[in-house]
DNA sequence: CCCCTATTTTGACAGTGTCAAGATTGGTTG
DNA sequence: CAACCAATCTTGACACTGTCAAAATAGGGG
C-alpha cells in the first residue's frame, strides 16, 4: 500500500503530522551533503514525499525555511558554548577551545554555517526575528566571554567589542576561505589557526 | 531605424563588433548595481541589446563570463599593488597602506570581490585557467610582501605563508562580515580594522 | 452528523541556464 | 566580382526554479 521506496515519511497524504521538523532536517541533510544552493522546494519536497507547495504552510517563503535551519545552527552552537562555560579548565585552554571549536563547527557544518552568517540571508535583509534574536544574544555571549578573558589579562586589547569582532572576523575569514573552496586543505586551515592563536594572547614570558 | 532606448550600443544587430568587451562592463555595472545573484544572462543580453543566447558564442557558460569578471578584479587589484610598491613611503606606512587599501579594494567592489573569493566560483570548482592562474600570482606577490615586512622586523611571526593568511583570513573575514550585511556599518568597519592591525605590526618601543 | 479550518494538492505563470537548429554577415578564395 | 565559409547572432525548445490561486481532503468541535 504505502511505497517502499520513500525515503523519509510513512503516512498517509494528507495531514502529514509534523511536516515542518520533517522539512527542517530533511532540508539540512540535503544541503550538508549538496550545499546550499542545490537545495529547492520542489526537491525537498520530493523527497519528503510531499507536493511542491507543501512546504508553504510552515514557512512564509524558500528563506523562511533558509532562516530555521541558520536558527537551529546558532542553537546548536549555543549548546557548544554552554558545554565550554562547564569544563573545568585553565581559561587559556578555555580560550583555545574556544577558538578550535569556533573553527569545528564552522567547517563541520558548513553549509549551516553559510546560512548562519551568508549572504544569501543577511545582505536581502531577509531576516526572520527569531533569527536576529538567537544571532545577536549569541554574539553578546562571546563579547562577554572576551571581556572576561581580557579582565584575566588572557587576550589582547581593552576594547571587548572590538577586540571580539577582530576574533571573530579571522576565524570566519579562515573558516570562509576553506568552506568557499579557496583553501582546500584542512589540516592548513589547523595550522593557520594555530599561528593566530598567539596574535590574540598576552605574550606569556 | 534604430531604437532610442537602447541603453548601450548603437549597432547593427548582427556582429556587434566587441561583444564580449560590452558584456563584461555592462554586466559589472550590474552586479555592483544589483548583486551578483541577481544577475541573469537574459537580462544581460537585453540591457546590450542582444538575444538571450549571444553571449554564449563569447563564454562557454555563465561561470566563464562570471570567472573573467573575477580576473578582471584581479588585475586591477595587482595594479593596486604595484601602485603601492612604487610609492615613496616608510615601510610601516606601506604596511598599513596595505591593509587599509585591501579594505578599501574588498569594500568598494563587493560585488567583484565576491566573486574573486566567493563560493560561487571556487566551491563549485568551475575556475578558469586565466582566473587560476592570476589569483595565483597575485597571492604570491603578497607572501613575498609579507616576506619582506619581517624580513624587515615590522611584521610579526617568521612563516611568511602562514602569516600571509592568517592576515588575508582576518581581512577577508571583517570584509565579508560587512560585505554580506552581517556589519552594517562601515565606519565600524574602520575602527575594527584599526583594531586590528596592531595585532600584525611588531610592537614598537 | 455536519461544518469549519488547517492542511495538502493541482494548475498555472514568470523567470532562469542552456542546447540545437536556423538566419545573417564579413572576409577569404576562386 | 561571385561564391563559399566560418564566425556571429537569433529563434525555438526544454527542464528547472519559486510562488500564487483555487480546488481537494481530512481531523476536530459544535
Amino acid at each position: 500500500m504505502t511505497k517502499d521506496m520513500d525515503p523519509v515519511k510513512a503516512h498517509s497524504n494528507y495531514h502529514h503530522g509534523n511536516l515542518r521538523q520533517t522539512l527542517l532536517s530533511a532540508a539540512a541533510e540535503m544541503i550538508a551533503a549538496q550545499g546550499v544552493e542545490s537545495l529547492s522546494l520542489r526537491k525537498l519536497a520530493d523527497r519528503v514525499g510531499v507536493s511542491r507547495t507543501a512546504a508553504y504552510h510552515h514557512f512564509k517563503d524558500k528563506n523562511d525555511l533558509l532562516c530555521a535551519i541558520a536558527a537551529n545552527g546558532f542553537k546548536r552552537w549555543q549548546d557548544s558554548l554552554k558545554k565550554l562555560d562547564s569544563h573545568q579548565l585553565p581559561e587559556r585552554d578555555k580560550f583555545e577551545q574556544y577558538v578550535l571549536g569556533y573553527m569545528n563547527f564552522a567547517t563541520s557544518y558548513a553549509e549551516e554555517y553559510e546560512l548562519m552568517f551568508g549572504r544569501c540571508i543577511w545582505k536581502q535583509s531577509n531576516c526572520t526575528a527569531e533569527l536576529q534574536q538567537i544571532s545577536h544574544s549569541t554574539f553578546e555571549h562571546q563579547v562577554d566571554m572576551i571581556a572576561y578573558w581580557q579582565s584575566k589579562g588572557l587576550v589582547n586589547g581593552d576594547n571587548p567589542l572590538r577586540t571580539a569582532q577582530v576574533i571573530w572576523g579571522t576565524l570566519h575569514g579562515i573558516a570562509k576561505l576553506y568552506n568557499d573552496g579557496v583553501y582546500t586543505d584542512v589540516t592548513r586551515v589547523e595550522e593557520i589557526v594555530a599561528s593566530a592563536l598567539p596574535m590574540f594572547l598576552v605574550s606569556e614570558q
